[in-house]
DNA sequence: AAAAAATACTAATAATCGTTAGTTTTGTCA
DNA sequence: TGACAAAACTAACGATTATTAGTATTTTTT
């Protein structure tokens, strides 16, 4: 069988990553078997472990580069002058763009994490926690400077978290609205049921 | 080993969904073992094959069960003579209501559905088109009414169908807050979005 | 208490899993 | 062109998977 063709852009592990991700997102990653990957790429499952070093490494890089992005993200948001309507305005878009951008491994860390080997899962959830706190933060914040309603912010960070994660984007959905129209629509929706 | 003990309210076989759903939920179906599971009910693996045809008729159950269960009520609403923001109202209440006293089924119900036999998976995908149409009709008729904002509907019932069922219920949650303001916030927060 | 039915058990199946070892092929550079 | 390195291959590993067959045990019915 012939070598995995590496492009200008990207090592061959990211191409392998890539296929994983789409696989993992269709299928789960407990349902994603070695040979599948393998198949994707047109090569025998074994040739694999020349690039990687297992299965659940794959999962593991997947999950904590779509983390570390978020993290960044907000990082910068939270370091920003804007007040916590335009600090949550751009929280939910960088959400919505990331997902329509990155659809596969934005979904696998959102979906699979939960398979992640229990040290890394550990290191992952603080990921989470540190960003849900943030969040939390903000909303609070905007409760304090009476811009937003007398919400209770956990529901309200938990509320607007479900519905940017859980998004199902189908090629149907694609096909229906464009990335920006999706993006204005949640906004507007998430972000004034909280502005007074 | 003994029998697995039959309780007033439940046959065999409810006891043994009711630990599936469990298991599923939390290590998903596929990294779900008929083995751990026939060990939470304190039998050996083929024992279980007594009451049940296999493990893929385990999540079946579930997932018809709780389609069926939406389905339901989601006629009942759409026959009612209230208007649409009191439809959609009753919908996200009876969404929050059922996740948080059904939690283990509807989660799987609404994570663990790909798994599903094509055939299976064909008529839940049926169930699932039906739900969202009937979700766009009540968005739609809310906007020419006048009651909603002009927003379009399939993204407006995207951002709510992924506010409910992504929700994830920790017992960390359930103790920071009730269900009934889980409930009256999301209402109040996904309602209010819409809403002129 | 004996017979019948229900339900558990042990043992074993073939299939598939992720992965390793060892070998051959391919591509690169002197 | 020949040497070296990279990356593919085949063959096989032990572990685990869902499930079946056949048998023992327990419960229910007579």
């Amino acid at each position: 069988m012939a070598k995995i063709k590496v492009q200008a852009n990207g090592t061959k592990k990211d191409i392998i990553l890539k296929n994983a991700a789409a696989l993992f997102r269709k299928k789960g990653f407990t349902a994603t078997s070695v040979r599948e990957l393998a198949e994707s790429l047109g090569i025998e499952a074994p040739s694999l472990y020349n690039p990687i070093g297992s299965k659940v490494e794959l999962l593991q890089e997947i999950c904590f580069a779509v983390a570390e992005d978020y993290t960044a993200k907000m990082n910068i948001i939270m370091d920003s002058t804007e007040n916590a309507a335009q600090k949550m305005e751009a929280v939910i878009r960088f959400h919505v763009r990331k997902l329509s951008t990155d659809f596969d491994r934005v979904f696998v860390s959102d979906h699979e994490w939960k398979q992640l080997p229990k040290k890394k899962l550990e290191e992952f959830l603080m990921f989470r926690r540190s960003y849900e706190k943030h969040m939390i933060d903000i909303i609070t914040e905007g409760i304090d400077k009476k811009i937003f309603k007398n919400l209770l912010p956990n529901i309200t960070v938990l509320t607007i978290l479900s519905a940017v994660r859980g998004l199902e984007l189908t090629q149907k959905h694609k096909n229906e609205f464009t990335i920006e129209q999706l993006e204005d629509n949640m906004v507007q929706h998430l972000l004034n049921g909280i502005i007074k």
